[in-house]
RNA sequence: CGGGGCGUGGCGCAGUCUGGCUAGCGCGUCUGGUUUGGGACCAGAAGGUCGCAGGUUCGAAUCCUGUCGCCCCGACCA
């Protein structure tokens, strides 16, 4: 492809709003263009690598054995009421009526492909003999999320592989989601992206085990714990904080409980603010409705209670912050002033372990703009249990192996989950059993956000100057920077390597611009082409041309005799292997 | 949805507080010339309803009201 030929739209600076390195940066090197919020034109240079990722996950889904299809974007609304997802999705579900007719049709956009696939599965697939199947496509998705940001990373339309397994039994559920995690594994090892798999919690789409595949990346905007003793690492929804000891202090003495005024400081902050000590020595008391039975939770005042866990103690199936006036009629007191003594003759207790060691801690009154000082586990209160109810956070034990875990952010690139019979219950796709029973079908899904690939690699792989592709995914695998346009020898030598290179089956970009060597390097620097070849005068003279790897800081020289045989032998080793770009990040 | 910021040629910005010449600057684009290995120089040119609407005023990019859009933080979230 000539350079003038092609729509390469590169920016010295960078756009006012943009911020993180991804964005910036496939701004500048022209790969997309902002539509609006949260929607973006993918320009011939990110098209081209986003259609090697799609390339990519073909190749490996077909090679774990999943088969290929292509749903709509558009699907009726019932079929997403029949699995309570219309209310369950609310407003990020973009909806439509149509007018057809004089008729009004309920439409929405797919924000996932569950029930669509559920529904022709339903219908097409009625015997354990069928099974197992998994069934993939590569299509965009619609949602509307509440706050698109960071360029292509959170989009209100994005491109997704999304994949479903048909399974007879819980044993080849298993078979079939180790099968896509290997995959998975494959897949962004070939990208080049420095991936962590996850424990997850499988979150509202249901299910019972989930791991995610994580980008560690300052801008992330999740937050993975890893312990790199172990290998332990769990999304902060999910971590187990390790054992630790619990048991108080002897050494410091407890103080006389005390009741004080504090008007006004109904938060943790006002109230340490006020009190002037840290949040940790208070202990933040969570009135929280569990299947209907208000219950209250205590977790130390720097950390977050974990409703996956609540739940989980509690065996609840529904778990939500009481409202305001359910608080009120538990504690006698507005929001903000609950406290753990005299709780547990009115409603359940459930306190973090960090609570039990916890001298002379601070909390609510259960009184108007008052607070207990002095209070102490065990002589105050005592709960009816203790247990994990809080996220990890960085520092905390591991639960494997008591090494400490750190907090990592992260770019979520993957999920992969085991359903179960969520959506085949809800829309009756059942089969017939060897033993001639009528069972619902058991599924799993498995996505991989297509745009986050591209973005993830961006974010995770510059420079100063630029873009650093990995050869599998970069838009060109070659750029032959013509340094002298009008010179005739120069530019003959220049279409002659061109057309050698695309004979071999190498994606060559020719610099055929008149303008200055300077705006060419840079800009080849800038867009992040793996291998640069220079094409000058200076080199011809000698016989030879001039070859760089973008991540490395010399020239290498080559005799044009054969050149284009060694370009290309290199190109597709590293194609394959990725060895040199790999060798670079080592290099930090 | 709460808090903050922004909107002026394709891109980045100044000008707005304190209303007043023909709305500027850098980059980019076009023409001609000199150049030519890490974002050249000279000369000339094209390109703007100052987000939009209404209002105040002799006069509005600037003041007032409304509205649309974009970005960041938070809340929320496969």
């Amino acid at each position: 492809m000539l350079w003038t030929r092609t729509l390469i739209p590169t920016m010295k600076e960078s756009p006012e709003g943009a911020e993180i390195p991804s964005h910036v940066l496939m701004l500048r090197a022209g790969l997309v263009n902002q539509v609006m919020a949260g929607a973006y034109t993918y320009l011939p240079l990110g098209l081209r690598s986003l259609k090697k990722a799609e390339r990519i996950v073909r190749e490996e889904m077909d090679a774990a054995g999943a088969v290929e299809l292509s749903m709509p974007s558009m699907s009726s609304r019932s079929l997403w009421e029949q699995t309570g997802r219309v209310a369950a999705f609310g407003d990020v579900l973009i909806q439509l009526t149509l007018n057809r007719a004089g008729r009004k049709v309920n439409v929405v956009l797919g924000p996932t492909h569950e029930e669509i696939i559920t529904d022709l599965v339903s219908r097409q697939i009625n015997s354990y003999r069928q099974m197992p199947i998994t069934l993939y496509q590569i299509g965009p998705k619609f949602r509307n999320e509440e706050r698109p940001r960071f360029g292509v990373l959170r989009t209100s339309e994005f491109l997704m592989k999304d994949a479903y397994s048909f399974n007879a039994s819980v044993e080849s559920l298993g078979e079939s989601y180790d099968a896509m995690y290997k995959a998975y594994c494959k897949i962004f090892t070939r990208c080049c992206l420095p991936f962590l798999p996850v424990e997850a919690e499988s979150g509202p789409i249901g299910g019972d085990a989930s791991h995610e595949f994580m980008i560690p990346a300052e801008n992330g905007e999740d937050s993975v714990l890893h312990c790199a003793a172990c290998g332990y690492a769990a999304n902060q929804e999910k971590a187990d904080v390790g054992s630790r000891d619990c048991t108080p202090p002897t050494d410091v003495a407890q103080k006389p409980l005390t009741k004080i005024p504090t008007p006004g400081a109904h938060t943790i902050e006002q109230v340490s603010a006020f009190l002037k000590c840290k949040p940790q020595k208070l202990i933040k008391t969570l009135i929280y409705v569990a299947d209907g039975q208000p219950i209250a939770v205590l977790v130390r005042g720097d950390h977050d209670a974990n409703e996956g866990k609540i739940r989980r103690a509690r065996k609840a199936s529904k778990l939500e912050l009481a409202s305001p006036e359910i608080i009120e009629k538990v504690t006698g007191a507005p929001v903000g002033f609950a406290g753990p003594v005299g709780m547990k003759e009115k409603i359940p207790v459930l306190a973090d372990r960090d609570v039990e060691r916890m001298v002379n801690a601070i909390t609510g009154a259960n009184e108007n703009e008052a607070h207990l000082v002095n209070v102490n586990p065990s002589r105050d209160f005592t709960p009816d249990v203790y247990a994990d109810l809080r996220n990890a956070v960085d520092g905390d034990p591991c639960p494997r192996c008591s090494e400490r875990l750190a907090l990592r952010h992260s770019i979520e690139v993957g999920h992969v989950f085991k359903l179960g019979t969520k959506y085949t219950e809800a829309l009756n796709a059942k089969f017939l059993d060897a033993d001639e029973q009528l069972r619902p079908i058991i599924m799993g899904c498995y996505g991989i956000g297509m745009n986050r690939i591209i973005a993830g690699l961006v974010e995770t792989s510059h420079d100063a100057d630029g873009i650093i592709w990995p050869m599998s995914l970069a838009p060109y695998e070659v750029v032959l920077t013509l340094v002298k346009v009008p010179d005739e020898a120069s530019m003959k030598a220049a279409m002659e390597l061109h057309e050698q290179l695309t004979a071999a089956g190498v994606e060559v970009l020719l610099d055929d611009r008149e303008c200055r060597a300077g705006v060419k390097f840079k800009d080849a620097d800038l867009i992040g082409i793996p291998l640069r070849v220079v094409i000058g005068d200076r080199g011809l003279k000698e016989g030879k041309f001039e070859l760089k790897w973008r991540w490395t800081k010399d020239a290498e020289k080559i005799d044009v005799a054969g050149a284009a045989e060694k370009i290309a032998d290199w190109v597709r080793a590293e194609r394959q292997s990725g060895e040199r770009f790999r060798s670079r990040q080592t290099e930090g």
